[in-house]
DNA sequence: ACAAACGTTTGTCCTGGCCAAAGTGAAAGC
DNA sequence: GCTTTCACTTTGGCCAGGACAAACGTTTGT
């Protein structure tokens, strides 16, 4: 690999198909290791990269997209071998239809309320990229609902509806980030208002490492807050190490972790097993958050929070066990 | 590699010592890649990992911890062969030298004030572990100073002093996120509040994908916001393609990017040429955080934030030129 | 004193092979 | 008929050892 690879992508500022990536680069943007990469090109003929003077495999930008789609297929459940040679309207249905599946077969009992008018509202915002306006509706929101109905009417159902969007074509994934953004700044203000600090238990909330996604811990920072809890955010990609420390330090009652689409199955089961692991029987660990993984294989010692409609339930349950 | 490798870990819960790492669990928690890891042994003999049953290498948690302080003293601009052989305290040793050594070098004019009292309190307050202490005092600091003042005076210089006594021993690693969390957590409140929306430049703040450090960002942000700027923050992590698209979306004047030590040099420097390639050319790249990959390489097209006191300089001089 | 040429160091990529674990489907047992 | 068991297939992570460009440092020449 040398510099030429990048500056030929840029020939023409506005040319952008001839964009080709390097193998790092494709690992980095599908999270696909380097090794899946070219086992997958030996086995399937997919991707089929160009090389560069030096043998280097060069990716064009299309094959890049479809691995992406791919990758998210393979996590909920689908196999490579069978997917691959998809045409990508193939895939992009069935991708559809994943996202559509799961709450027929996961029936929320009370949270399944009709969405909130305002959660339309945000996501026209977001469509039409005003970002400030955006800002404005949430602030707006979260001072009329209060922060509880806030979070679970509003903040819970966006991200899902807003990949959604994304999936359709209606947004770029950027609109996505800043939306996200926007949603954890003002979670974060409002928990920042909570003055008084709570008691018991003690909860830690992290992602394992690899786990980017930081919004579903502050939608539970905020519940587990308004209920009284100790919190202790130690922010996302902890060490799983640095968790054990945490805990064993503060005698931590609960450690809470979020899961996106970000992991793959393994990393998901793994740095679970680990953790559990490692930590001490008596510390519970609830598990939260959209990856498929999380509901496929269940682990022993581990908790599923199935949605932030969940967590009142679990805490109520921890307090009764453990109110010697 | 099997699940075995990892039950064995935990034959007793209170011994630690036996600890051993797949190669997959040291890059994570290294950074160093798994070829990297590979090509030192063959070449220097460190690390020097056993194996298991089926050849795969296992790596004493202590060599880990060396690799740690080997990979940052490598992006400090040491050598491999040369500090790959010294023994932990000479290493420590020369990690604190370079700690000290750059503020010599880079003269503050002006932001060179003796450090705010309150930063002695919140090292005390991280040191006894009393977080919900520390949050008191920060929150009750940015009342009294008020915005500008506070992240310049107390969260400015924190990290890095935090960071030092992490080094020294005198916190854990999870103190550190801890208290860095609690740093967010405030500047996002405080930020929240202002209201009226900027309106010029439109500045795109982010970090890129492996640099997961985002208090550089929300400290820029706050103090940008503060010059009503319009800021649009796409979080951390975001591939190099969506900034691009972004700043095109919005018309963005300036791109904000913050790197630490996450990174290692030649990430720095090639997302940064890539994304100047990609950007027009009258699109700003104000790039700054501590990681010394920054210092070392002078990018042109890219201009360095010299720490955050630099950032109204900057922009003042932003205004000046295209005031047409 | 400074610049150019040369040798060394370093990390990433390559090929092709091996093997455990997870998934799949058919046969056997209740 | 339905579940359990067992052999077979698929999948991806790890390994070895080689190649080579780019970065770095040193020496030579003007």
């Amino acid at each position: 690999m040398n510099v030429q690879d990048k500056a030929c992508q840029m020939t023409d500022p506005g040319v952008v198909e001839a964009a080709r990536l390097t193998i790092a680069a494709v690992e980095r943007d599908t999270g696909l290791t380097k090794d899946t990469l070219r086992v997958w090109e030996r086995r399937y003929g997919f991707p089929n990269p160009s090389r560069n003077a030096f043998g280097d495999r060069l990716y064009p930008i299309d094959q890049v997209d479809k691995l992406r789609v791919l990758r998210r297929l393979i996590d909920a459940g689908h196999r490579p071998g069978k997917v691959v040679h998809l045409p990508m309207p193939a895939l992009m249905m069935l991708g559809l239809q994943e996202h559509r599946a799961p709450p027929a077969t996961s029936a929320q009992p009370l949270a399944a309320a009709p969405p909130a008018a305002q959660v339309g509202q945000c996501l026209a915002l977001i469509r039409s990229r005003q970002p400030e306006a955006l800002r404005r509706l949430l602030v707006q929101s979260l001072l009329r609902l209060g922060l509880e109905r806030f979070v679970l009417d509003i903040v819970a159902p966006l991200p899902g509806l807003i990949e959604e969007a994304r999936l359709r074509g209606e947004i770029d994934s950027f609109d996505e980030r800043l939306s996200i953004e926007s949603l954890q700044t003002v979670i974060c203000s409002a928990l920042a208002t909570i003055s008084s600090p709570g008691v018991a238990p003690t909860v830690i909330l992290t992602t394992v490492p690899g786990e980017g996604q930081g919004l579903g811990l502050l939608l539970a920072e905020s519940l587990l807050c308004l209920q009284g809890c100790r919190c202790l955010s130690l922010g996302v990609q902890t060490p799983l190490w640095d968790t054990v420390l945490a805990a064993r330090a503060h005698h931590a009652d609960v450690i809470v972790l979020s899961f996106s689409h970000a992991l793959n199955a393994t990393q998901v089961i793994d740095s679970l097993t680990e953790l559990r692991q490692k930590l001490p029987a008596s510390t519970r660990i609830w598990a939260g958050g959209d990856s498929p993984a999380l509901r496929r294989y269940r682990l022993q010692g581990v908790e599923l929070l199935d949605g932030p409609h969940e967590i009142a339930a679990h805490l109520a349950r921890w307090r009764l066990t453990t109110s010697t």
